[in-house]
DNA sequence: TATTTTAATCGAAACGTTTTAATTTATTTT
DNA sequence: AAAATAAATTAAAACGTTTCGATTAAAATA
């Protein structure tokens, strides 16, 4: 069969010990030994099994990653992105990440994802909104996690967040620096703290630049208590633009919603940039293609998968660490949606 | 730590191998003692340890998913349905699927996914294009694999194929059958034979029908070398209209190709289904959601997956086995964007 | 009844690592 | 030169299963 650590251990002339300890980077062994053995490991094109180590160790070298099935599988390439760079960032440590979805209706005792029930993994990565008895369960049972996109209020969790507010608030800003002076909010649920967030720095950047009336909000914001989608974006920016033909701008809380906001628009018979800007968040790969190219706040989603990852590992490896919160930045992209309004 | 075979041993009476017996239903064990294990296995919440089983077993009970890297993050979606179905199917044998990308430039001595490098997976999975050298490499090693939504032309590999020309073909005769008199095609690169057979499809519906004379091929498709995208549908249609403005239907290659189409029918003026009639392929979530809600030949995404695993399973414990083709069929979908031209 | 077959159970080896503690060898300190 | 320390190596135990072959008990056959 494949060649073990006994192959090893016997031609280079030396205890499997010794070939242990230079695999591992451990203990004391001579440069001379070690030169040997490495090179007797390259030349038989040895490789550790994974299961005997993994028995050894009491570790599973695999991490989970779940996160709720509509975001994976229906319109959301957000979290997948996101799972890449963990992958990418497992690379690393031969870690290997295990994708499950979840459903609305979860269960602990029925629906737990089959690695947690069997143990099969040392932590997880919760991408986006997850059920809370899931995060609940992984609490009581010590398991290591972090929240990637999400946050559970008054609980202090791991956790990769995005800077939504400082995002919105500058995509706002600009907008308004542009000359636009009637600026639409449009969204959906703000079950997801991100989107609150972004409401949030919607709202201060328009008060900043003294545009907040009492009544602007109501008029000038749409937000529909569903998952974000084009279609909520086609209807609702359809709707404010019939109430308040005015509107110039438009900030929407992710590329999903401003993509049907732009076909919503345009089927209004206004055109993009000119008659009205338009600005989303997120930077999904549509968001290059749509005509015209969608401005956004891109966000780098292999980034955070990669802070995701090595604050997992760092969990794993030292149990009794403070919960963390780290805030992945985000910068401002300028394409087509949202040129001057009148160039000086 | 967790409770072990020996603990359930112990307090069952009786040797561990009986236990194990019980565990993987082989061997004799008597109806009384087996009932009693297993009421205790569930009263101490057992469950085995799967590295030291791998170990014992010398399987690693997981299987690899490969895709290529646009595929998985950019535009398509279609894969990661795929995957899922894997996902689901794969639970009922404790089997794990491990995702991973690979890309255009692939050198197997350098890019090989980790899991092949560190033998870790007992079979894989590859889903739509991938390198050739990667196809090599698998057959080589004698790594049990099975292609999904591909093929090597002259090659006799295990296959998941989507009946492609058949789905077409109905398609295409459902527009004709609506009065639909000039029917054009719009696709992506034909390095995927998916296409190259829906195209075929559609020619041969043409034919059937009368309706294909010498230069109508020319006149009325168009493709680009490049893989499919919204912006090649919408860049295609606008130049086909604009030559031939008596276009009354258009099938496309697949959904995204599809919801460019869309968009450009519509940016000329045109409305849908009155003027022009549109189907796509796949049926990926946002065909539900455009406006109009498109048209197209639904491929079951979860249903392939599922096969794909289960023709795997049986390469990987009957590795004797003569290479296989299984086509899954698909299923027309009516939906908004092609609705009857002339109501009689 | 003695023998063979079948059913039920078990002991022990095997799977390929890591790790602890012991041992040997070399180096430094007194 | 002896004693103490440090460096290098190793034997053996441990990780938790599966499985092979042996053993015993019960049932079927002669």
């Amino acid at each position: 069969m494949a060649t073990t650590i006994k192959d090893i251990a016997r031609k280079a002339g030396v205890s499997i010990s010794t070939v242990s300890l230079v695999l591992n980077h451990k203990g004391y062994v001579a440069d001379e030994t070690r030169e040997k053995i490495l090179s007797i490991i390259k030349e038989m094109d040895y490789k550790p099994l994974h299961s005997a180590r993994k028995l050894a160790t009491q570790k599973t070298g695999n991490m989970g990653y779940i996160l709720w099935e509509g975001h994976f599988s229906e319109v959301e390439m957000f979290y997948s992105q996101v799972f890449l760079g963990m992958e990418y960032a497992a690379r690393k440590n031969d870690y290997y990440i295990l994708l499950t979805t979840v459903n609305d209706h979860f269960d602990p005792r029925q629906d737990l994802p089959r690695f947690l029930k069997y143990n099969d993994v040392d932590g997880v990565a919760l991408a986006g909104r997850v059920p809370l008895d899931l995060i609940h369960y992984l609490d009581k049972h010590a398991i290591p996690f972090v929240l990637v996109d999400y946050e559970v209020p008054g609980k202090n969790y791991n956790t990769i967040k995005i800077d939504n507010y400082n995002g919105a608030f500058r995509a706002v800003e600009f907008l308004i620096e542009q000359g636009r002076r009637h600026i639409s909010f449009v969204g959906g649920t703000f079950i997801h703290p991100s989107i609150k967030e972004r409401y949030r720095g919607y709202k201060d950047a328009l008060e900043k630049h003294g545009l907040l009336n009492n009544s602007y909000l109501e008029a000038y914001s749409y937000c529909e208590n569903v998952e974000t989608s084009r279609a909520i974006g086609e209807k609702g920016i359809k709707k404010l633009l019939k109430s308040r033909p005015e509107i110039d701008g438009v900030f929407c809380c992710n590329d999903t919603t401003a993509l049907g906001v732009l076909s919503g628009i345009q089927s209004m018979g206004k055109t993009i940039p000119e008659d009205v800007a338009v600005i989303g968040f997120d930077d999904i790969p549509p968001a290059e293609f749509s005509s015209p190219k969608l401005s956004t706040v891109s966000v780098p989603k292999l980034d955070i998968g990669k802070e995701a990852y090595k604050l997992l590992y760092e969990q794993i490896y030292n149990p009794n660490i403070m919960p963390q919160t780290r805030i992945i930045s985000v910068d401002l992209v300028i394409r087509e949606s949202s040129q001057t309004k009148n160039k000086p």
